[in-house]
DNA sequence: AGGATCACG
DNA sequence: ACGTACGTGATCCTG
């Protein structure tokens, strides 16, 4: 289905969105002379990839006026208090439009209108005339003229949205987006919406009711208190704003096709004023290239063959290919970023370098041409997928699993997972991206190209897939040689990859959630905060918005004349962090009702009311994902939700423990490492007491406790125990004693004999820092007990605190990161015992120190002592390792 | 998009 | 004079 198949495409953009975008995305930037051009430049490169990827033979950018627009008559407060764009960006204005002239790309603004009314009515201009339109514009608004011939290009994201992308992405249609919009306000554009309603009540609002006048008409029907309310109160007010933002089709600006058409650049114009501006880069490039934008994508420099397959008897060949070769490079074409709802789209194999295939999927079905369906493509490489002796070679083999396991087909021979690889070589890095990889390791010109905008064209996915797939083949050399040359690749092979499968199953399997049980709890919070919101209002004597720092800062610090603590780091305002609270609690009733407020409503609004939510339709579950190559340490990470900090300091928050619950029949296992990091501290420092100490089974702390404050174990008071604890973590994070005389409460000259007293006692621990100090300055690196590495080049600084700061990242990293290796390999032997045991028992989550399970009540004893087995004897160290097993009905009543 | 705050180990 | 304890992710607010 070829773009041009559609008939010719308008692309409007929003000048405005993308500009104030730009503007605040870039910090900085002037041009030689000092002019700010930060939204030019990036304005610039948005355009420019538009231009580029794209090819529009059809284009304007829409900009507003500065004049009074008709919503300024219609609603005299309409922007009322909204601040006039900054100077630096108004300054910028006339260069973006020189910009869009030197590239030939049309501008189009009317006095009294937006960007917005302008592109609404051209949109339905041109539709009118059989033109498919694409909005560009990262604006929420834009999303309500989204239709069969109109949709919307995100610019950052490359996000096309057709009517079911605006359903996917925002949760309505587009016809209910300025519904939504309506509810939730907009605090930017001054349009006030439903006080207590936000984005997500707004959109369930609005899907549920199917728009706002019937949200209006049911508003009493509504449980949640605050909707109910303030839907009755503010009916009039959500009216306005529905008009405020709804765009105007019908502005008086004319359509004409050839005021529209994409004109000839002038190369040499583009060249001087981005030279002016400061844009170097960009002057060279239309310097080498005449007609910069006009050669149709440039032909890859490595031959490659793209083969589209539409049946199963050409699928069955590529398997017997694959399986021949003994390998093959796979890219999924997912429907989400989480494989546990994702659709595939489409397939891009490659099983030797030179060719590659593309398996369409929807296209076909849309077309009513024969083809192969998604279950289909599946089954047909079941046999390559599940063969172990067949290497495959993928970007992301996680969430490739996980999709296979809910298609019933349990992926193995993964050998390549680039992303993990690149991982390992530099732990700290922000993007593993393919392409990435390609312009570091491959010296060759690059076959990946940007993400393309267009996902609607199934031409440039297969190009792009097709290419990854060999960029994959060719990345494996390169990317195994360097694990070697690191000494990484036995991390890789024994450790890492194979606990990808187990990371992906504890993924596909998820968790159970007592939904109904955290609905009571919401329902009962939500009361207590309320109450406690009103307390503070009283006590403030104003009404303001307590989860604003700033808003609180002010009551606290101008209002109510408290001393301020400290002030925060990069925007001047006073903190209103914990520690500053506290203190303050002495001297006004306040604080401590505000510590209380923000407590409960960060439980209520990360726990109790986004958990229900993400339990997964299909399984009832909720499956988080466990990232491996986010953590510069080594540890594993958690999102979506991120099942590594659900409450368990405070009462209140353990009762968020209590929802997560074993199926019919099975229980929740825990089990916790005791005293993992101490442990490893002793082994790797080969400190005499610290292991004897751990030897003899006696309390860590107390030994401590005896040691550094110079009195007999049996002497030691639980007040002397509990602050030999905080020396114990101290030590493990390079604390000094500013801030051990804080969490102590002695001065600091008492912290710092305590520090010393402590280094005087444990001479293996102090000299094991002055060796990892040593090794890291020498190599630039440290590395844990099982190789793993991790640069720290700060510790090179000749800046004191960046020194100092490395020195410490260097020390926890090794203890911190071979603990995670430990689990790992923990978690490994565990996930081999079970199957080999043939046990339904499976891990559920890791949490840095701890395993959950959730084991069939007949299978209890054989799983505990398999779980301890696995976890003590994972690896063999100075002392031993320790794991307390408990079970029980839910993740918080275990014994 | 990034800062502040706070949940966890 | 400045900053002061490591590693994460989610939510809310603001420019």
């Amino acid at each position: 289905m070829a773009e041009g198949a559609l008939g010719r495409t308008l692309y409007l953009v929003d000048g405005t969105s993308n500009i104030f975008r730009a503007f605040y995305a870039i910090r900085g930037l002037t041009s030689p002379s000092g002019r700010p051009t930060n939204a030019t430049f990036g304005f610039t490169q948005m355009l420019r990839k538009l231009l580029q990827e794209q090819h529009p033979e059809f284009i304007a950018v829409a900009f507003d006026r500065p004049e009074p627009t008709h919503r300024h008559e219609l609603f005299p407060t309409y922007k009322a208090n909204r601040q006039a764009p900054p100077e630096d960006l108004v300054d910028q204005i006339p260069d973006i439009e020189k910009v869009c002239r030197v590239l030939g790309v049309p501008t189009v603004e009317l006095a009294g209108y937006e960007a917005d009314d302008l592109m609404a009515t051209l949109a339905r201009k041109a539709t009118a005339e059989g033109f498919r339109v694409i909005l560009v514009s990262s604006d929420k608004d834009l999303l309500q003229l989204v239709g069969d011939t109109v949709s919307v290009l995100h610019p950052s994201r490359g996000e096309l949205l057709d009517r079911e992308g605006v359903k996917r992405r925002f949760g309505v249609f587009p016809e209910q987006v300025v519904d939504v919009l309506a509810l939730m306000g907009d605090a930017s554009d001054n349009v006030p919406g439903v006080p207590g309603i936000g984005e997500k009540g707004a959109r369930e609002l609005v899907a549920t009711y199917g728009n706002l006048e019937e949200c209006l008409r049911h508003a009493s029907e509504i449980s949640r208190k605050t909707y109910r309310e303030n839907l009755l109160k503010y009916q009039g007010q959500a009216r306005m704003s529905r008009d405020l933002v709804t765009v105007h089709r019908d502005v008086p600006v004319e359509w004409a096709l050839d005021r529209y058409r994409r004109r000839e650049p002038t190369p040499e114009e583009a060249r001087r004023l981005f030279q002016e501006l400061g844009f170097s880069k960009l002057a060279e490039e239309i310097g080498q290239s005449a007609l910069p934008e006009d050669s149709q994508t440039p032909p890859p420099s490595r031959e490659l063959i793209v083969k589209w397959v539409h049946d199963h008897e050409e699928l069955k060949d590529i398997v017997k290919q694959g399986v021949g070769h003994g390998h093959g490079a796979l890219m999924p074409i997912l429907s989400s970023a989480e494989p546990m709802r994702a659709g595939l789209l489409g397939m891009g194999i490659s099983v030797a370098a030179g060719a590659a295939y593309f398996v369409p999927l929807d296209v076909r079905k849309e077309s009513g041409l024969p083809g192969v369906s998604e279950q289909g493509l599946v089954e047909s490489l079941k046999e390559f997928l599940e063969n172990p002796e067949v290497a495959k070679l993928s970007e992301d083999l996680k969430s490739l699993q996980v999709y296979l396991l809910r298609r019933g087909v349990k992926l193995q021979g993964g050998k390549v997972d680039t992303t993990l690889i690149a991982y390992l070589l530099d732990p700290e890095g922000t993007d593993y991206s393919l392409e990435r990889l390609e312009a570091s390791l491959l010296a060759q010109s690059p076959l990946v190209g940007p993400p393309s905008a267009l996902l609607s064209s199934w031409e440039k996915r297969a190009s792009q897939t097709t290419r990854a797939c060999q960029v994959l083949l060719e990345l494996e050399g390169p990317l195994i040689h360097r694990l070697r040359e690191k000494g990484l690749d036995r991390l890789y092979r024994e450790l890492e990859l194979p606990l990808t499968s187990v990371l992906a199953e504890m993924e596909y399997t998820g968790v159970r959630i007592d939904s109904g049980f955290l609905n009571e709890l919401g329902v009962k919070w939500k009361s207590e905060l309320r109450e406690i919101e009103a307390r503070i209002h009283t006590l403030a004597g104003m009404e303001f918005n307590i989860q604003s720092p700033r808003q609180l800062g002010r009551v606290l610090f101008e209002k109510l004349g408290l001393t301020p603590g400290r002030r925060t780091e990069k925007v001047k305002s006073f903190s209103t962090g914990v520690d500053v609270m506290e203190s303050l609690a002495n001297s006004h009733p306040l604080p401590a009702a505000v510590l209380e407020y923000r407590s409960l409503s960060k439980l209520l609004s990360t726990y109790v009311e986004a958990l229900p939510d993400l339990v997964n339709p299909e399984t009832g579950r909720v499956h988080a994902s466990f990232n491996q190559t986010a953590a510069a340490t080594g540890r594993l990470s958690s999102s979506d939700p991120n099942l590594q900090n659900i409450p368990n300091r405070t009462d209140r928050g353990k009762q968020i423990r209590k929802a997560f619950i074993a199926q019919e029949g099975w229980l929740i296992l825990t089990a916790d490492y005791s005293q993992i990091e101490l442990r490893v501290l002793a082994h790797l420092a080969k400190d005499e007491e610290m292991i004897d100490a751990f030897r003899s089974g006696e309390d860590i702390h107390r030994r401590t406790a005896a040691e550094v404050l110079g009195v007999a174990p049996g002497l030691v008071t639980p007040q002397m125990r509990h602050q030999a604890k905080a020396i114990n973590f101290g030590i493990l994070y390079g604390m000094g004693p500013f801030r051990l005389s804080r969490e102590l409460g002695v001065s600091q000259a008492a912290a710092k004999r305590y520090i010393e007293e402590y280094f005087q006692r444990f001479r293996g621990v102090k000299r094991y820092i002055e060796q990892v100090v040593q090794s890291a300055e020498q190599t630039g690196a440290v590395s844990t007990l099982f190789g793993r590495i991790r640069p720290v080049p700060e510790i090179k600084s000749r800046n004191v605190n960046q020194r100092n700061q490395g020195v410490r990242v260097a020390v926890n990293t090794t203890v911190q990161g071979t603990a995670a290796d430990l689990i790992k390999m923990a978690m490994l032997q565990l996930d081999r015992r079970l199957k080999k045991h043939a046990l339904r028992s499976r891990l559920l989550i890791q949490v840095h120190d701890e395993l959950v399970l959730e084991v069939p009540e007949t299978e209890l004893a054989e799983t505990g002592g398999l779980v301890r087995e696995s976890m003590e004897g994972c690896c063999s160290l100075e002392v031993p390792l320790v794991a307390e097993v408990r079970s029980g009905s839910n993740w918080l009543d275990t014994k």
